[in-house]
DNA sequence: CACCTTAATGACTCAATGGTCAGTAAAGTG
DNA sequence: CACTTTACTGACCATTGAGTCATTAAGGTG
């Protein structure tokens, strides 16, 4: 009655404990908020003790913008410099790689983050001035660029899209909350987009 | 040292009560978001104790979805009563009161029930469905009646629009959530929701 | 004005939850 | 294998906040 090897309690993972936490934490912030999420559940889906999590992260808050930032938006850095590496006409770059970057939001984690922001930006400035600086703003910033390109190449022509480049990308944003939100009440979102942008280069081609 | 008259500690007010604590509720809700609103608070604001809010709702979910309720949008049946009497042609209905009524809806109080849906929806999906209902379903539908009309008298043409009117009130949709989150980042959407009209119609005149 | 109904209060309960920390044991290290 | 370090646990605490209810008194009624 001796020498029964006992397994491990636990392992010690250090390196990749904060990732496990953290993803844990995207997906209880994401059903439930961050007002109702509770730290617990976190602990409990990331196979971890509550006072490990405390660990790793400082508070509650702390917590959800780690996590709110770690869905670092890479892709539009990569759609940025694809823009300003194209071959493509301004056209073809709007109707291919734009549009189909567009329908690859509504669905994508990024909608999460969208309506974690939506819901509980305003007690958090610091993390909406991030999202502002690095998401939000960049992408328009892109597109003004791009439109601009457009002109001197003649191929657009001068609108208001110029000014507001928002009236490109509204669609998306209402796909994206309409999936999140009417979850049955379907929506051909890729059509939606592809149709608006129909809309939006008959505006503004030469 | 007698009779002094000492003024009533409260009021009886059956008739206005419910209607203030509310409205109260609203204030709360709006700024906190429905896990973070404390009934405590909207007792407060309402200048009542919390017992008597509990008199009036049973549980704080159901003061939630009467404040919600209670922001009966009447104005989209006024729209709506509109569109079926008016005697503009249908661009000049569009380019008039359905932009009004659309550039009304950023920073009304509309706009935080979308707010609140968008963030807590999923959790009160009676509310949702009642919301749809009531709002987005009949507007859809609505905005789909319109455009046959004006396809009908040979104003307009036939095209993606007719099936997803969504189109039409997507930068209104983005305007109203701009405006709540980027408090501080200003973005004309009087004249965001304008262009995208002259858009729309230039898309859909025949 | 005595009496009654009930609107309204506010002190209370109890479960839940963010956060702490003393202790444990996993994985080195020499 | 003894010794050390520290990742990790889990019991614990203090607080908060939803919901209850015995009590009070406003205001009507006869």
């Amino acid at each position: 009655m001796s020498a029964v090897p006992t397994e491990p309690r636990y392992q010690r993972r250090k390196e990749d404990r904060p990732k496990e936490i953290a993803e844990a934490a995207f997906e209880v912030f994401a059903e439930k908020g961050y007002a109702a999420a509770r730290v617990d559940e976190v602990a409990k889906r990331a196979g971890v003790s509550k006072g490990l999590t405390y660990l790793y992260f400082k508070t509650k808050e702390e917590l959800f913008k780690a996590v709110i930032r770690g869905v670092v938006v890479r892709r539009i850095d990569s759609l940025i410099d694809e823009v300003d590496s194209t071959e493509l006409t301004a056209e073809a770059f709007l109707r291919g790689p734009m549009v189909a970057f567009m329908q690859r939001i509504p669905g994508s984690r990024i909608s999460i983050v969208l309506r974690l922001l939506i819901a509980e930006g305003h007690r958090h400035p610091d993390l909406l001035e991030y999202y502002y600086e690095n998401v939000v703003g960049r992408g328009l910033a892109m597109l003004r660029r791009f439109l601009e390109r457009g002109i001197e190449t003649g191929e657009f022509r001068r609108t208001a899209v110029n000014d507001m480049p928002q009236l490109i990308v509204a669609p998306m944003l209402l796909s994206a909350i309409w999936k999140m939100v009417f979850v049955k009440r379907s929506l051909d979102t890729d059509r939606l987009i592809e149709a608006h942008m129909d809309m939006i280069l008959e505006h503004i081609k030469a």
